[in-house]
RNA sequence: GCGCCUAUAGCUCAAUUGGAUAGAGCAACGGACUUCUAAUCCGUAGGUUGCAGGUUCGAUUCCUGCUAGGCGUGCCA
């Protein structure tokens, strides 16, 4: 299948340089020759438009061209390939034979699970940092579509032959949590009557602070209140980093959610790799100091602002600590560190690259995008307010709360998953709750699964009459004449390619789309022809080769997503 | 002010990275269950790809300038 492609590769470049040795075509460079999928099957299987690109340099009319690299192939020589034509302007069309067709049967059915995958990226660490949302509140909705999209894609890495890790770095230090530790105290002797106290500036409002706060009343009464404020406070931050980490823990696993590596920003610290790093960019002369804080010379690096890297107040800022947690991602050997950032980091993009720079890493390193906004929608199309500042927010658990009233718990975290995963990642997503919810019937996630129970009831019928799927090999699989399943075979061949794409893309919105394409020939197909038919068993054999094959490429698929595959709906 | 992202059917989004007639779902309208699950299928309708230029055989895609929206631009993280 794939290896169709490299053989039709050789056989194109082959028949150029002919042409070109011939005489027929001045060219001085062949270059890449690109191939893509058409979209109707009169185009044939696959199609190049090398002629179009090779029009200019060879001064000769796209047609011409196509022609004398055409002529130049023997098709006798080759039987994978049926027939090679000309198209529109200039467009050259591959048409398979059907051996190719079965091929790509034979492979599902040889590989089974592990369809879809290649080791291109054999020999490689990845590592994908994703969700690390501070640990000062439960984990809110764009921390849902992070940890999908993360999660996915670090499926997608390991199919294509990386080694990916998943990785969450709690900055469990700094300014952020001393606030926590604040607020939490605030609401402890809230808790125990005192009154007039107020969160401070900046601090956690959120309700999750008073139930934990009322926790600790509960378990052990006003015993912290002989401890100096200093000393509760900071007792309060350590209690709650690890009570609120442990929330985020559990939401995530219940999403599905496992990371191989919760990295420590206190750790960080404690390490005394955030001195060493400023130490290395000492040294190279990057710092210097202005208004009693250290500045780092960002401007070198086309920046139109330096950028405090020590506080008149002595702290480091937020890139200190971590530029050094990046160089122990680099020194721990990972070929390419991707970060998935939330909305709110923009700047973080081209300042952190710039740091990673500084440290002498390669350009193409790090790599850091955006997973964009999610905005909840209500039925009525407002937007519900989901800072964690102003302590009202919509929680990863609450969506998925909602959603299971009406599906179920497994059903609501598949939607969940597909809902976020079903846009590229710089778009804007708005979740709209009461489609999810009362639409649940017209739901694309349950179309695709839909599509995967009912290949699994036809083997079920096909059992209650005696009727098992046979070896591959004793099939006669020409009787699939039918030019719908000629078309989901050809589907199903795209699948290995969709997966890398993907990957290398790092765009994890397109499988839920080939998906759905794919659902959507299968279900006029199980409409439109019956698979089972006693009457005709030769017929029912080769239909069972072909339901088992898109049944695995539907599993397959869906696994990657994270997302189940029903047996029955 | 500067920077990043976005703009495609009434709505939400695709478009294999510059390719052939721009595709799906929802919403609308008309049909199909005594046959492997109707969470399905068949059909109809829906477009000046925000606007104006440019690059070339060819532009939703690349460049420039506008317009509109989102975000960023802290000695917060």
């Amino acid at each position: 299948m794939d290896t169709i492609k490299t053989v039709v590769y050789d056989i194109l470049k082959n028949a150029i340089h002919a042409a070109i040795a011939a005489g027929e075509l001045s060219i001085a460079e062949v270059p890449d020759i690109p191939f893509s999928p058409t979209k109707t099957p009169e185009h044939g299987d696959i199609a190049t438009p090398i002629a179009l690109g090779l029009a200019k340099q060879a001064r000769m009319a796209p047609r011409n061209i196509a022609e004398k690299i055409v002529a130049r192939i023997d098709l006798d020589s080759h039987p994978a390939i049926s027939k090679i034509d000309i198209a529109g302007a200039g467009f050259i069309n591959i048409h398979f034979s059907d051996e190719w067709l079965y091929d790509t049967l034979r492979t599902i059915a040889a590989t089974q699970s592990v369809y879809g995958t290649c080791d291109k990226g054999a020999g490689k660490h990845l590592q994908v940092e994703f969700v690390s949302a501070n640990p000062t509140g439960p984990l809110n909705i764009v921390s849902g579509r992070a940890a999908a999209v993360g999660d996915t894609l670090v499926n997608l890495l390991n199919a294509i032959g990386y080694k990916a890790i998943r990785e969450y770095y709690v900055n469990d230090a700094g300014g952020q949590v001393e606030k926590l530790g604040e607020s939490i105290d605030v609401r402890y002797r809230q808790a125990l009557g005192e009154e007039d106290l107020e969160i401070p500036e900046g601090g956690y409002q959120g309700e999750y602070l008073q139930e934990f706060a009322q926790t600790i009343v509960e378990a052990e009464g006003d015993t912290y209140l002989q401890l100096g404020t200093d000393e509760r406070v900071s007792h309060f931050r350590d209690t709650g980093i690890a009570h609120i980490l442990a929330q985020q823990k559990t939401a995530l696993e219940r999403f599905g959610v496992n990371f191989d590596v919760w990295s420590s920003e206190k750790a960080i610290r404690d390490s005394g790799k955030p001195e060493e790093t400023l130490e290395l960019f000492r040294e190279k002369e990057y710092l210097y100091e202005a208004e009693g804080a250290t500045w780092f010379r960002m401007t070198d690096f086309g920046d139109d602002k330096d950028c405090v890297v020590i506080r008149s107040n002595g702290e480091y800022t937020y890139f200190v600590p971590d530029t050094a947690y990046h160089r122990d991602k680099f020194d721990r050997g990972f070929t390419t560190v991707i970060d998935l950032l939330g909305p709110d980091h923009q700047g973080h993009i081209t300042r952190l690259k710039n740091f990673v720079k500084a440290l002498g890493m390669p350009d193409d390193w790090l790599e850091m995008s955006i997973i964009q906004q999610v905005n909840l929608v209500n039925a009525e199309g407002e937007r519900l307010d989901m800072s964690k500042r102003r302590g009202q927010f919509f929680t990863l658990d609450l969506l998925i709360d909602e959603l299971a009233e009406a599906v179920g718990e497994q059903f609501a975290v598949d939607v969940a998953r597909y809902f976020f995963l079903m846009r590229a990642n710089n778009s804007h997503l708005d979740f709209n709750m009461e489609l999810a919810i009362t639409h649940a019937s017209e739901n694309p996630v349950f179309y695709i699964q839909y599509a995967h129970a009912r290949c699994c009831s036809i083997f079920e019928q096909g059992n209650e009459q005696g009727i098992a799927p046979k070896p591959i090999d004793e099939v006669s699989l020409k009787r699939l004449t039918e030019p719908i399943e000629y078309e989901l075979i050809r589907k199903l061949a795209d699948f290995p390619s969709v997966v890398l794409l993907s990957a290398e893309a790092r765009e994890a919105h397109r499988i839920p789309h080939y998906l759905h394409e794919l659902a959507g020939i299968f279900h006029p197909y199980y409409n439109q022809h019956r698979v089972l038919d006693t009457s005709d068993m030769e017929k029912t054999d080769a239909r069972l080769i072909l339901v088992q094959s898109v049944q695995t490429v539907l599993k397959n698929g869906l696994t990657l997503l994270g997302i189940s595959a029903p047996t029955s709906m």
